[in-house]
RNA sequence: GCUGGCGUGGCUCAACGGUAGAGCAGCUGAUUUGUAAUCAGCAGGUUGGGAGUUCGAUUCUCUUCGCCAGCUCCA
């Protein structure tokens, strides 16, 4: 583990190493212009506008050119200049987005440069001292960014490295780079058959195969169950509705561009729409009658296939598709049940996560909305203060540990995101809980209260578990493909060293699975190291070879993954340990 | 959608203007075997799709689809 004084040096040299790229880039493409250049979270980047486009090739000169100019060992000092100066000086070396930077600086700060030889660069710093601190770094990839990271401006190219204090670390870093290739889940899931993609079937449409579709069963049968357990009650609504029922969410107009519409608005008199959430559908169930403040809170769930036409360039495995379903939910309350019910949401949250075993590996975020930005959310200022002061004050209460995002909100309501980070370091939402006072309005609900009078009720969208199929990426990443015994597709497999102990083998098999177990059997009896090492690769727990040294109660040999060698064991006690273990973990 | 990279049998890769090749997996037969590599044989590809240049295209060009990295967007 390193110290904040030990991260902060290497922020600095990762800074310093995107200086010591940019004047490289200047050296050998005088003509690129500069964007700006910071350290990130594994190294640093810079950004340049150059018309011709760099390639692959050039990124190796890149790294050349770097080496020469750390080997003439330049101090790196810093200077200010006034305003005036310094937009001259940087106009004189023909950096319009320096210029543009220089501009939007407030009056009063201070503009400060920093050199190395010939290259100047407009920076806040702070740097190391010489280029020769930078030991180590490396280019990794080329791509394009837009400018102050608006789609409305122009793409500038993007070139990614990384950087260390020594040789060692980076050679390190660039191991653990391989390693999480392996652990993808775009790699790994399809190796291991959970699920696969076809051209004509279309992009973010994973086909999720038996493999995988078993986990996504138990672990849906386990929300469901668990769900049923604390209240909720399950609906079943169309996966698709009329534009009128969007045009009242707010959808339409807020979201169209992401759904897939069917029917043309011009010709068609009636034009529908796949829905992206469920929320109106279950609202209307709670309209469907009259509702009194004895009737809330109302939790309802749904496991929810939803569709969103996302840009073609967004999709990615399963962590990013155009259809997904999602163990969705909808609680109604009266305004003095709302942090209770947040609350015993939190609650569940938390359980499911523990049960997954990944609430180490999450982080909460308060995603609110952005005032400076308003025509993207519907509701008042009012009821956006009120309800993020609110979700604040229930936070901070069960004292959860998280940070505030401006910006992140849903269109109607702020939200609380559980964030996960994907074996690269990309982060996702997996989990969501929102509070929602704006489409309540929307869609006129309403209970009697006590004292006779029609309210409006407050409305948490929520998931449990998030969406199966990017659960199920992460579950693939965070466990390497072996699934913990309750989860696993395939539990024990059994295969035969001879054709003579099939028909035991059949027998030991039904025996396993009347016990509930998920077993598979090999008995083509060949090439029987093969078979094993093939079972090892696909993260099966437990194997067993059964074979001859005749003595029935010890003709099983058990493995696994997890323990190592668990010896020789008699094929009743293994089964009982086996159901043991999965009753304990299904619990 | 944008920028860059990439698409050769189920998988890993080769050939890179001149008749598409290997290993593993698969199938058939032999072998009856205890922690990957028993033997022999067979089959599998209009090199993602389409168009163009060329005597000839897996190789060059364009286009389209898909995959990857990132940007923007998002569960």
């Amino acid at each position: 583990m390193k110290t904040q004084e030990e991260l902060k040096d290497l922020q600095n040299l990762r800074h310093s190493a995107s200086h010591l790229l940019a004047h490289a880039v200047k050296r050998l493409f005088p003509e690129a212009k500069l964007g700006i250049g910071p350290a990130i979270e594994n190294g640093f980047y810079y950004d340049f506008d150059y018309e011709k486009g760099f390639t692959e090739a050039d990124l190796t000169n890149i790294e050349k050119e770097m080496e020469k100019i750390k080997s003439e060992r330049f101090d790196i000092t810093r200077f200010e200049l006034p305003r005036d100066e310094a937009i001259k000086l940087m106009s004189e070396r023909n950096e319009p987005y320096k210029v543009q930077l220089i501009n939007e600086l407030p009056e009063d700060a201070a503009i400060s440069f920093y050199q190395q030889g010939e290259f100047i660069d407009l920076c806040a710093g702070p740097h190391v001292e010489s280029v020769r601190k930078i030991k180590a770094f490396k280019l990794l990839s080329l791509t394009g960014a837009y400018w102050k990271g608006s789609e409305k401006n122009k793409m500038l190219q993007r070139i990614y490295g990384t950087a260390f204090f020594s040789g060692n670390e980076l050679a390190e870093h660039l191991k653990m780079l391989e390693e999480a290739k392996l652990r993808d889940h775009n790699k790994l899931g399809r190796e291991l058959e959970f699920f696969t993609t076809v051209d004509v079937i279309g992009q973010g449409l994973p086909l999720i195969m038996p493999k995988g579709a078993k986990i996504i069963q138990l672990l849906q049968r386990f929300v469901e169950d668990e769900e049923e357990k604390r209240g909720y009650l399950m609906t079943k609504t169309p996966l698709m509705a009329k534009k009128e029922l969007y045009e009242i969410s707010g959808h339409w107009q807020h979201y169209k561009e992401g759904m897939f519409v069917l029917g043309d608005e011009e010709k068609d008199g009636e034009v529908l729409a796949l829905r992206p959430m469920t929320c109106p559908f279950q609202y209307f169930i709670y309209k469907s009658k009259l509702r009194s403040y004895r009737d809330l809170p109302l939790r309802y769930g749904e496991t929810s296939t939803l569709f969103r036409n996302e840009a073609s360039g967004e999709m990615h495995g399963l962590i990013r598709v155009r259809q997904f379903t999602i163990s969705e939910g909808h609680l109604i309350c009266r305004p003095d049940q709302l942090s209770d019910e947040f609350k015993g949401v939190i609650d569940l949250v938390q359980f499911m996560m523990r049960t997954l075993g990944i609430e180490e590996d999450v982080t909460y975020r308060f995603s609110k909305w952005d005032p400076a930005n308003k025509d993207k959310y519907i509701g008042s200022e009012e009821s956006w203060e009120s309800s993020q002061s609110q979700m604040r004050q229930i936070l901070d209460e069960l004292k959860l540990p998280y940070h505030e995002v401006e910006g992140e909100a849903a269109f109607y309501g702020p939200k609380l995101d559980v964030q996960m980070k994907n074996v690269f370091g990309k982060e996702d939402t997996m989990i969501t809980v929102q509070i929602d006072l704006a489409l309540a309005e929307n869609f006129d609900m309403s209970y009697v209260d006590s004292d006779g009078q029609k309210k409006r009720p407050y409305i948490i969208h929520r998931t449990s578990l998030g969406c199966y199929e990017r659960t199920l990426a992460m579950l693939i990443e965070k466990y390497n493909g072996a699934f913990p015994l309750w989860l696993s597709p395939v539990q024990v497999k059994l295969m035969t060293v001879t054709e003579k102990f099939n028909d035991y083998a059949l027998s030991v098999k039904k025996e396993m699975e009347d016990a509930g177990l998920r077993v598979s059997l090999d008995d083509r009896n060949e090439k029987i190291g093969y078979k094993i090492r093939e079972a090892r690769n696909e993260r099966i727990p437990y194997l067993c070879v059964i074979g001859e040294k005749e003595v029935e109660q010890e003709s099983v040999q058990v493995r696994s993954r997890k323990e190592g060698e668990l010896g020789m064991m008699a094929v009743k006690k293994l089964v009982a340990k086996l159901v043991v273990e999965n009753a304990a973990k299904s619990l």
